[in-house]
RNA sequence: CGCGGGGUGGAGCAGUCUGGUAGCUCGUCAGGCUCAUAACCUGAAGGUCAUGAGUUCAAAUCUCAUCCCCGCAA
Protein backbone atom coordinates (compact mmCIF):
# COMPACT_ATOMS: atom_id res chain seq x y z
CA UNK A 1 0.00 0.00 0.00
CA UNK A 2 1.14 3.34 -1.03
CA UNK A 3 0.15 5.54 1.61
CA UNK A 4 0.38 9.76 2.48
CA UNK A 5 0.66 10.33 6.04
CA UNK A 6 -1.35 13.04 7.68
CA UNK A 7 -0.22 14.13 11.00
CA UNK A 8 1.55 17.13 13.67
CA UNK A 9 1.89 16.22 17.30
CA UNK A 10 3.34 13.94 19.13
CA UNK A 11 -0.02 12.08 18.77
CA UNK A 12 1.20 10.80 15.72
CA UNK A 13 4.52 10.02 16.08
CA UNK A 14 4.22 6.29 16.87
CA UNK A 15 1.74 5.47 13.99
CA UNK A 16 4.34 6.91 11.64
CA UNK A 17 7.34 5.16 13.18
CA UNK A 18 5.26 1.69 13.22
CA UNK A 19 3.42 2.71 9.03
CA UNK A 20 6.98 2.94 8.13
CA UNK A 21 8.77 -0.10 9.46
CA UNK A 22 5.77 -2.07 8.17
CA UNK A 23 5.46 -3.48 4.93
CA UNK A 24 3.77 -0.84 3.59
CA UNK A 25 5.08 2.39 1.91
CA UNK A 26 5.24 6.02 3.49
CA UNK A 27 5.93 8.13 0.33
CA UNK A 28 4.98 11.66 1.89
CA UNK A 29 4.26 13.11 5.34
CA UNK A 30 2.08 15.83 5.02
CA UNK A 31 2.32 18.18 8.45
CA UNK A 32 1.62 21.76 9.83
CA UNK A 33 3.86 24.79 8.58
CA UNK A 34 6.82 25.55 10.72
CA UNK A 35 5.60 28.03 13.00
CA UNK A 36 6.69 30.33 16.36
CA UNK A 37 6.28 28.42 18.93
CA UNK A 38 6.20 29.65 22.77
CA UNK A 39 8.16 32.60 24.32
CA UNK A 40 10.84 34.21 22.78
CA UNK A 41 11.92 33.78 19.01
CA UNK A 42 12.03 29.84 18.54
CA UNK A 43 10.91 29.04 15.34
CA UNK A 44 10.50 25.27 14.51
CA UNK A 45 8.71 22.58 12.73
CA UNK A 46 6.10 19.97 14.08
CA UNK A 47 7.26 16.82 15.67
CA UNK A 48 6.37 14.70 12.79
CA UNK A 49 8.47 16.96 10.30
CA UNK A 50 11.79 16.01 12.12
CA UNK A 51 10.93 12.50 12.52
CA UNK A 52 10.28 12.27 8.82
CA UNK A 53 12.87 14.27 8.18
CA UNK A 54 14.91 11.33 9.83
CA UNK A 55 13.66 8.64 7.95
CA UNK A 56 14.27 10.47 4.75
CA UNK A 57 10.79 10.59 4.28
CA UNK A 58 9.36 13.43 1.79
CA UNK A 59 7.88 16.09 4.03
CA UNK A 60 4.82 18.48 2.84
CA UNK A 61 3.47 21.60 4.44
CA UNK A 62 1.04 23.20 3.05
CA UNK A 63 -0.09 26.27 4.89
CA UNK A 64 -4.18 25.52 3.58
CA UNK A 65 -4.63 21.60 2.86
CA UNK A 66 -7.60 22.73 0.62
CA UNK A 67 -6.23 25.39 -1.29
CA UNK A 68 -5.75 23.93 -5.24
CA UNK A 69 -1.89 24.02 -4.70
CA UNK A 70 -2.02 21.47 -2.29
CA UNK A 71 -4.98 19.67 -4.15
CA UNK A 72 -2.51 19.82 -7.22
CA UNK A 73 -0.07 18.53 -5.65
CA UNK A 74 -1.97 15.38 -3.73
CA UNK A 75 -3.15 14.63 -7.39
CA UNK A 76 0.60 14.33 -8.48
CA UNK A 77 1.27 11.38 -6.22
CA UNK A 78 -0.59 8.41 -7.03
CA UNK A 79 -1.44 7.16 -3.71
CA UNK A 80 -3.82 4.30 -2.06
CA UNK A 81 -4.33 5.38 1.38
CA UNK A 82 -4.39 8.62 2.77
CA UNK A 83 -4.20 7.98 6.98
CA UNK A 84 -4.62 11.12 8.99
CA UNK A 85 -3.70 10.99 12.67
CA UNK A 86 -3.50 14.50 14.76
CA UNK A 87 -2.91 16.20 11.85
CA UNK A 88 -4.49 20.05 12.64
CA UNK A 89 -6.19 20.78 9.39
CA UNK A 90 -9.48 19.85 8.51
CA UNK A 91 -9.56 18.06 4.75
CA UNK A 92 -12.34 18.70 2.32
CA UNK A 93 -14.34 16.05 0.51
CA UNK A 94 -12.12 16.85 -2.61
CA UNK A 95 -8.79 16.35 -0.66
CA UNK A 96 -10.32 13.13 0.71
CA UNK A 97 -11.17 12.00 -2.68
CA UNK A 98 -7.84 11.91 -4.16
CA UNK A 99 -6.52 8.57 -3.08
CA UNK A 100 -7.43 5.30 -4.74
CA UNK A 101 -9.24 3.64 -2.05
CA UNK A 102 -9.82 6.21 0.66
CA UNK A 103 -8.97 8.40 3.66
CA UNK A 104 -8.46 7.04 6.95
CA UNK A 105 -8.25 8.86 10.99
CA UNK A 106 -7.32 7.64 13.83
CA UNK A 107 -9.29 9.09 17.07
CA UNK A 108 -8.91 9.05 20.57
CA UNK A 109 -11.41 8.25 22.01
CA UNK A 110 -14.68 5.24 21.61
CA UNK A 111 -16.26 7.16 19.02
CA UNK A 112 -18.65 8.42 18.70
CA UNK A 113 -18.12 9.58 22.49
CA UNK A 114 -15.82 12.37 22.53
CA UNK A 115 -15.44 14.02 18.75
CA UNK A 116 -13.31 16.77 18.35
CA UNK A 117 -10.16 18.22 19.29
CA UNK A 118 -9.45 17.41 22.64
CA UNK A 119 -10.63 13.92 23.42
CA UNK A 120 -8.08 12.52 25.72
CA UNK A 121 -8.33 15.65 28.07
CA UNK A 122 -11.82 15.41 27.98
CA UNK A 123 -11.90 11.81 29.22
CA UNK A 124 -10.01 12.71 31.85
CA UNK A 125 -11.48 15.64 32.93
CA UNK A 126 -15.35 13.92 33.34
CA UNK A 127 -13.67 11.37 35.46
CA UNK A 128 -13.70 8.13 32.73
CA UNK A 129 -12.18 5.08 33.81
CA UNK A 130 -12.00 3.72 30.18
CA UNK A 131 -11.36 5.41 26.48
CA UNK A 132 -9.51 3.95 23.54
CA UNK A 133 -8.71 4.68 20.40
CA UNK A 134 -10.73 4.45 16.90
CA UNK A 135 -10.14 4.10 13.32
CA UNK A 136 -12.62 5.36 11.01
CA UNK A 137 -13.28 5.81 7.38
CA UNK A 138 -12.94 9.34 6.85
CA UNK A 139 -16.41 11.97 5.55
CA UNK A 140 -16.40 15.61 5.37
CA UNK A 141 -17.91 15.71 8.83
CA UNK A 142 -14.80 16.23 11.74
CA UNK A 143 -14.96 12.51 13.08
CA UNK A 144 -18.56 10.94 11.90
CA UNK A 145 -17.31 8.18 9.52
CA UNK A 146 -18.35 4.25 9.67
CA UNK A 147 -15.70 2.21 12.53
CA UNK A 148 -13.17 0.23 10.75
CA UNK A 149 -11.44 -1.28 14.25
CA UNK A 150 -11.91 0.30 17.63
CA UNK A 151 -10.27 -0.88 20.88
CA UNK A 152 -10.91 0.23 24.21
CA UNK A 153 -8.10 0.95 27.62
CA UNK A 154 -8.35 1.79 30.70
CA UNK A 155 -7.85 5.12 32.62
CA UNK A 156 -5.77 4.14 36.26
CA UNK A 157 -6.71 7.14 38.99
CA UNK A 158 -2.71 8.04 38.27
CA UNK A 159 -3.26 8.52 34.86
CA UNK A 160 -2.66 12.52 33.69
CA UNK A 161 -3.71 13.50 29.81
CA UNK A 162 -0.32 13.31 29.55
CA UNK A 163 0.53 9.55 30.54
CA UNK A 164 -2.66 8.37 28.89
CA UNK A 165 -2.03 10.11 26.09
CA UNK A 166 1.47 8.24 25.35
CA UNK A 167 -0.44 5.29 26.30
CA UNK A 168 -3.23 5.85 23.46
CA UNK A 169 -0.59 7.13 20.61
CA UNK A 170 1.18 3.51 21.35
CA UNK A 171 -2.56 2.07 20.95
CA UNK A 172 -3.40 3.89 18.14
CA UNK A 173 -0.43 3.02 16.07
CA UNK A 174 -1.20 -0.63 16.78
CA UNK A 175 -4.90 -0.31 15.23
CA UNK A 176 -3.66 1.33 12.79
CA UNK A 177 -1.40 -0.65 11.19
CA UNK A 178 -3.20 -3.63 11.44
CA UNK A 179 -6.52 -1.60 9.83
CA UNK A 180 -4.14 -0.63 6.87
CA UNK A 181 -3.44 -4.23 6.78
CA UNK A 182 -7.39 -5.31 6.44
CA UNK A 183 -8.06 -2.64 4.24
CA UNK A 184 -5.47 -4.43 1.74
CA UNK A 185 -6.60 -7.67 1.88
CA UNK A 186 -9.81 -5.98 1.86
CA UNK A 187 -11.12 -7.74 4.22
CA UNK A 188 -12.91 -5.07 7.10
CA UNK A 189 -16.16 -3.59 7.82
CA UNK A 190 -17.82 -0.45 8.18
CA UNK A 191 -20.02 -0.02 10.96
CA UNK A 192 -21.86 3.38 11.04
CA UNK A 193 -22.09 5.65 14.20
CA UNK A 194 -24.52 5.75 16.52
CA UNK A 195 -25.66 9.33 16.06
CA UNK A 196 -27.54 9.05 18.96
CA UNK A 197 -25.38 8.65 21.82
CA UNK A 198 -22.68 10.99 20.12
CA UNK A 199 -20.78 13.42 22.27
CA UNK A 200 -18.13 16.39 21.99
CA UNK A 201 -14.82 17.24 23.39
CA UNK A 202 -13.69 20.95 21.97
CA UNK A 203 -10.55 22.09 21.98
CA UNK A 204 -9.59 23.61 25.73
CA UNK A 205 -9.38 26.92 26.59
CA UNK A 206 -7.12 28.66 28.96
CA UNK A 207 -10.11 29.08 30.77
CA UNK A 208 -11.09 25.49 30.99
CA UNK A 209 -8.37 25.05 33.49
CA UNK A 210 -9.69 27.93 36.25
CA UNK A 211 -10.80 25.62 39.47
CA UNK A 212 -13.32 25.73 41.16
CA UNK A 213 -13.48 24.76 44.13
CA UNK A 214 -17.40 24.65 44.40
CA UNK A 215 -17.02 21.24 43.05
CA UNK A 216 -16.31 17.90 44.95
CA UNK A 217 -12.36 17.38 45.30
CA UNK A 218 -12.50 14.37 43.13
CA UNK A 219 -13.87 16.78 40.28
CA UNK A 220 -11.34 18.81 40.76
CA UNK A 221 -8.58 16.26 40.88
CA UNK A 222 -9.39 15.12 37.62
CA UNK A 223 -9.49 18.98 36.15
CA UNK A 224 -6.34 18.56 37.57
CA UNK A 225 -5.44 15.68 36.00
CA UNK A 226 -6.64 16.67 32.28
CA UNK A 227 -5.33 20.04 32.30
CA UNK A 228 -1.80 18.76 32.99
CA UNK A 229 0.78 20.33 30.29
CA UNK A 230 -2.26 22.67 28.82
CA UNK A 231 -3.24 24.88 29.79
CA UNK A 232 -2.93 23.71 33.54
CA UNK A 233 -5.50 23.90 36.21
CA UNK A 234 -4.49 27.37 38.11
CA UNK A 235 -6.13 28.79 41.19
CA UNK A 236 -5.40 32.56 42.75
CA UNK A 237 -3.40 32.20 45.82
CA UNK A 238 -3.33 36.48 47.07
CA UNK A 239 -4.43 37.65 43.96
CA UNK A 240 -1.55 35.95 42.19
CA UNK A 241 -1.67 33.06 39.72
CA UNK A 242 -1.55 29.58 41.26
CA UNK A 243 -0.92 26.34 38.18
CA UNK A 244 -0.98 23.20 40.43
CA UNK A 245 0.12 20.19 38.62
CA UNK A 246 -0.32 17.19 41.18
CA UNK A 247 -2.99 16.75 43.75
CA UNK A 248 -5.17 14.33 45.27
CA UNK A 249 -8.69 14.42 46.13
CA UNK A 250 -8.90 12.95 50.25
CA UNK A 251 -11.45 12.79 52.19
CA UNK A 252 -12.34 14.88 55.04
CA UNK A 253 -14.61 13.89 58.27
CA UNK A 254 -17.59 15.89 57.54
CA UNK A 255 -16.21 19.82 56.63
CA UNK A 256 -17.75 21.72 59.09
CA UNK A 257 -17.82 24.84 56.92
CA UNK A 258 -19.06 23.74 53.45
CA UNK A 259 -19.52 27.27 53.03
CA UNK A 260 -16.33 28.11 52.64
CA UNK A 261 -15.00 26.43 50.02
CA UNK A 262 -11.06 27.17 48.86
CA UNK A 263 -10.28 27.57 52.43
CA UNK A 264 -6.87 26.62 53.14
CA UNK A 265 -7.58 23.84 55.84
CA UNK A 266 -4.03 22.52 56.79
CA UNK A 267 -0.37 22.39 56.09
CA UNK A 268 1.76 18.99 56.26
CA UNK A 269 4.79 18.07 54.95
CA UNK A 270 2.34 15.99 52.17
CA UNK A 271 1.34 19.27 50.71
CA UNK A 272 -1.19 22.19 51.49
CA UNK A 273 -5.00 20.62 52.01
CA UNK A 274 -7.51 23.03 50.32
CA UNK A 275 -11.38 22.22 51.09
CA UNK A 276 -13.42 21.88 48.07
CA UNK A 277 -17.26 21.18 48.70
CA UNK A 278 -16.95 17.96 49.09
CA UNK A 279 -13.63 15.88 50.64
CA UNK A 280 -10.47 18.44 50.13
CA UNK A 281 -7.89 18.71 48.03
CA UNK A 282 -4.13 17.68 48.81
CA UNK A 283 -2.24 19.81 46.44
CA UNK A 284 1.46 18.06 45.89
CA UNK A 285 3.16 20.23 43.09
CA UNK A 286 2.48 23.91 42.23
CA UNK A 287 4.23 27.51 40.93
CA UNK A 288 3.35 30.49 41.93
CA UNK A 289 3.01 33.27 38.66
CA UNK A 290 6.52 33.78 37.85
CA UNK A 291 8.18 30.82 39.90
CA UNK A 292 9.54 27.39 38.69
CA UNK A 293 7.03 24.62 39.39
CA UNK A 294 8.17 23.02 42.65
CA UNK A 295 6.99 20.60 45.26
CA UNK A 296 4.49 21.53 47.53
CA UNK A 297 6.89 21.13 50.82
CA UNK A 298 9.11 22.96 48.92
CA UNK A 299 6.33 25.91 48.48
CA UNK A 300 5.25 25.66 52.61
CA UNK A 301 9.24 25.72 53.43
CA UNK A 302 9.64 29.64 51.81
CA UNK A 303 6.50 30.58 52.59
CA UNK A 304 4.41 31.56 55.45
CA UNK A 305 0.78 30.23 54.59
CA UNK A 306 -2.10 30.81 56.92
CA UNK A 307 -4.61 28.20 57.28
CA UNK A 308 -7.87 29.74 56.92
CA UNK A 309 -6.50 31.51 53.55
CA UNK A 310 -8.82 31.11 50.76
CA UNK A 311 -7.91 30.33 47.03
CA UNK A 312 -9.94 31.34 43.93
C1' C B 1 14.11 40.22 17.14
C1' G B 2 5.58 40.40 20.27
C1' C B 3 5.07 42.48 25.77
C1' G B 4 6.69 41.91 30.84
C1' G B 5 9.08 39.67 35.45
C1' G B 6 13.30 37.01 37.09
C1' G B 7 18.36 33.94 38.07
C1' U B 8 22.01 35.31 45.51
C1' G B 9 23.41 27.60 49.99
C1' G B 10 17.78 22.72 49.29
C1' A B 11 12.93 26.49 49.26
C1' G B 12 11.30 31.66 49.77
C1' C B 13 13.67 36.31 49.71
C1' A B 14 16.85 40.98 51.29
C1' G B 15 21.16 43.27 49.58
C1' U B 16 22.02 46.09 43.46
C1' C B 17 19.95 52.66 42.78
C1' U B 18 24.62 54.98 46.33
C1' G B 19 30.83 49.23 44.70
C1' G B 20 33.98 47.97 50.59
C1' U B 21 33.50 40.98 55.61
C1' A B 22 27.59 36.76 51.96
C1' G B 23 22.57 38.21 55.15
C1' C B 24 17.30 36.84 56.81
C1' U B 25 13.07 33.24 57.36
C1' C B 26 12.31 28.15 56.52
C1' G B 27 14.20 23.37 55.45
C1' U B 28 18.36 19.61 56.17
C1' C B 29 21.83 17.17 59.68
C1' A B 30 23.57 16.31 64.97
C1' G B 31 22.46 16.66 70.08
C1' G B 32 19.01 18.09 73.92
C1' C B 33 14.10 18.67 75.68
C1' U B 34 9.16 17.22 75.37
C1' C B 35 1.41 15.76 75.20
C1' A B 36 3.41 24.18 72.98
C1' U B 37 2.74 19.57 67.31
C1' A B 38 3.92 22.66 59.94
C1' A B 39 6.61 21.70 68.31
C1' C B 40 10.64 23.98 71.47
C1' C B 41 16.16 24.81 72.76
C1' U B 42 21.41 24.46 71.27
C1' G B 43 24.91 23.60 67.56
C1' A B 44 26.61 22.38 62.53
C1' A B 45 26.91 21.70 57.39
C1' G B 46 25.71 23.89 52.87
C1' G B 47 26.86 29.58 48.17
C1' U B 48 31.57 29.42 41.13
C1' C B 49 25.87 35.65 43.91
C1' A B 50 23.35 32.08 35.98
C1' U B 51 27.87 32.40 32.35
C1' G B 52 31.82 35.21 29.90
C1' A B 53 34.41 39.65 29.17
C1' G B 54 35.22 44.77 30.74
C1' U B 55 35.78 49.19 34.31
C1' U B 56 38.05 49.52 39.35
C1' C B 57 42.76 49.34 44.57
C1' A B 58 38.13 46.59 45.20
C1' A B 59 32.13 44.00 41.66
C1' A B 60 26.29 40.16 43.90
C1' U B 61 26.29 45.62 43.08
C1' C B 62 28.54 49.52 37.38
C1' U B 63 29.12 48.37 31.53
C1' C B 64 28.61 44.97 27.33
C1' A B 65 27.45 40.21 25.48
C1' U B 66 25.46 35.28 26.15
C1' C B 67 22.54 31.32 28.43
C1' C B 68 18.43 29.77 31.19
C1' C B 69 13.49 30.11 33.90
C1' C B 70 8.48 32.12 34.43
C1' G B 71 3.74 35.17 33.35
C1' C B 72 0.98 37.22 29.12
C1' A B 73 0.15 36.14 24.07
C1' A B 74 -0.40 31.89 20.58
Amino acid sequence: MNIIFFGSSKFAAPSLRALSASKHRVSCVVTQPDRHKGRGLHFSGTAIKTLAQASGIRVFQPERVNSKEALDFFKGTACDLFVVISYGQILSQKVLDIPKLFSINVHASLLPKYRGAAPISWAVINGETRTGATVIKMTAKMDEGPVISREQIGIEPEDTVITLEEKLSELAARLLTSAVSSIEKNKYSLIPQDENSASYAPKLKKENGRIDWRKNAVEIQNLVRGCAGWPGAFTFYKNKLLKIYRARAIQMPDSKRPEKPGEISGISKAGVLVRAQEGGLLIEELQMEGKRRMEARDFIAGHKIPVGERLG
